[in-house]
DNA sequence: ATGAAAGCGCTAACAC
DNA sequence: GTGTTAGCGCTTTCAT
């Protein structure tokens, strides 16, 4: 093993200047710089990151922390995470932590101890449901280390950085496609209810329903887990009703790939005679037959944002609150129309 | 920041008492340790990973190493290897190497110095392709980090771990189905040349073929990359031949799903006209319609094995190499029959 | 601009 | 069975 000073006393310097060129610090001459360099080659050193993070107390790591990695959507916030860090020369820990920890504070504590503290990550990137645990926040928070909330359901003032798109704002647009079709029965699909996404995309719905003078029926709202087959039981649901909507918007792409099996399985077609909007624009969106309409949230985008943040925050090297404001970035979302959703016509008629 | 000497003064014994507690050593009487754990957990004491490792040269983490995290393949090997490796206190390390790394020499070797030696894993999970790599194989091993390699093409005598099934037999397995319904125009989509996988899964359809007495028609063979688009691409181009084959065997499920969009575009209906196998049993095999027939590959298994033998191996403390032979599992497949395939029929022919 | 010395928090080796 | 000592490889501090 070669260490620093292997390669000081082979480049006949210090073991500080060593340490000043490897970290780029400015004060080294250019001579002195590359005789380091030149030995570093020569001798094949390679640094220590554990003892570089002893003392530093940085340990150039980031945790992403989640329920489930399957599925596309952490997936590929996870992807872009991942790239971003390497980037910076950070490493990324991918963390699973169980639902049902977040509602039994003592476990939450216990599994944040064992699991994420005693690693001391630069950062931690929080995706839903865990962006919106006040608990679990408080506690990464106390612990000195920085977060990055992905699409968080509320704002709050515990210094975080935010990334989200407009939920609201992009369901309402969704649901507008739809009436503009011409439909006026219009089936929706919650997620979970601990997402803080199911309320504002059930909010963007009703909105747009409310503004084009369309009554809302709650026998056409179903509720779902995010899941395929949640989706596809809602479907099922919806689409064995006597007056059967004409459209179906579902909260997640997943639940709406359900509803185009559903439909398949009871002879409906699509978009002929029932629409299906989707949301997230999972890889899943054009794997299938009709392809989804859908909402793009930018998720890669997502994973980029919360590290260059982390990054950032790790660089100032400020563990002052004052130092490191909450901030928001509310991202651009974008409509994605494939060949799910169609104009109301003669098929559409039950 | 409590330390381990705070926790020994609080507890009136020495800092190696407190060190022997929280390894779990031998050689401490009970009273101690309950006095220890009593300290410990009232002064709140968090030990110190990076201490740790620079004093253990051991850092509880694996690296993960794949082209992309995206898509299910190597997603559900890592949800496997996150969940074995917390359960054994380890942490898992996603990195993401560029493909074409791996054909530049020092390229690779720069990569791995600088992502991967340098943090000293206790072990690497390698997956296609990058099982596969001498060179890359060689430079992890010759830092002394143990290797569970994926679904590697060739079983070496590095001393490394395997982890696979047999894809020649299952490959067979699912040519013998479609031979079985009757079809003899079979039509083969490749993978990537560079993946094992690719081969062992042409050899397995091609004895298929021999055994039934089938001539194997080269025009039927299409490359492919893995992907959702070139299956479609492949797809489209079989079901637009003069004489098309009646069934279409892809070597992966991406694959798989776009000849079966490639079949809609057609107006060519699965599995009436054309019966479509995948293989790989990913997430999107029960998500498209009609659901698709295909080799499930234990991918959850496969990372948590991955994980067990690094454990062990670490375990073990051994780095003589003698003691951590080369092993070699092969884990059982599983044939899925769903609604994508079926018999040979009028509608089959042109 | 450079170097010497101290020490981050822990475990290994060795005493007792 | 328990404690003492040394030191892992680096960065920080402070002196020059």
């Amino acid at each position: 093993m070669v260490r620093m000073i292997d390669v000081a006393n082979h480049a006949g310097v210090s073991l500080k200047t060593v340490s000043r060129v490897l970290n780029n610090e400015p004060h080294v001459q250019d001579a002195l710089r590359s005789k380091v360099h030149a030995s570093v080659k020569e001798l094949g050193y390679i640094p220590s990151a554990s003892a570089r993070s002893l003392r530093s107390s940085r340990t150039y790591t980031f945790h992403l922390i989640s329920r489930t990695v399957e599925g596309n959507f952490v997936n590929t916030i996870q992807s872009g995470a991942v790239r971003a860090s390497q980037k910076h020369g950070y490493n990324l820990i991918v963390s699973l932590m169980g639902f049902e920890t977040l509602n039994e504070p003592e476990a939450l504590e216990r599994w944040s101890k064992s699991f994420l503290i005693q690693k001391r990550p630069d950062g931690v990137i929080l995706v839903p449901p865990y962006s919106d645990s006040p608990l679990f926040n408080e506690i990464i928070n106390k612990a000195g280390i920085p977060i990055s909330r992905i699409g968080p359901n509320e704002i709050d003032d515990m210094n975080n950085v935010n990334i989200t798109i407009d939920d609201g704002v992009a369901a309402k647009e969704a649901t507008n496609h739809l009436i503009s079709l011409g439909h006026r029965r219009i089936g929706f699909i919650r997620g979970y209810e601990d997402h803080g996404a199911t309320h504002k995309r059930f909010k963007g719905y009703s909105d747009a329903l409310q503004e084009a003078g369309i009554d809302l029926d709650p026998s056409l709202v179903k509720p779902g887990m995010f899941s395929f087959e949640s989706g596809m039981n809602a479907g099922l649901e919806l689409l064995s009703m006597n007056n059967r909507p004409t459209a179906i918007f579902a909260a997640n792409d997943d639940m709406a790939a359900g509803v185009i099996v559903a439909a398949y399985r009871n002879n409906i077609k699509v978009p002929e005679a029932v629409s299906v909007m989707g949301f997230d624009d999972s890889e899943l969106a054009e794997r299938i037959w009709p392809t989804l309409s859908t909402i793009r949230q930018p998720l890669l985008r997502y994973g980029e944002q919360a590290v260059e943040y982390l990054v950032n925050r790790a660089g100032n090297n400020s563990k002052k609150k004052s130092d490191r404001p909450s901030w928001t970035d509310i991202l651009d979302y974008e409509f994605i129309l494939r060949e799910s959703t169609g104009p109301l016509n003669e098929y559409s008629i039950t």
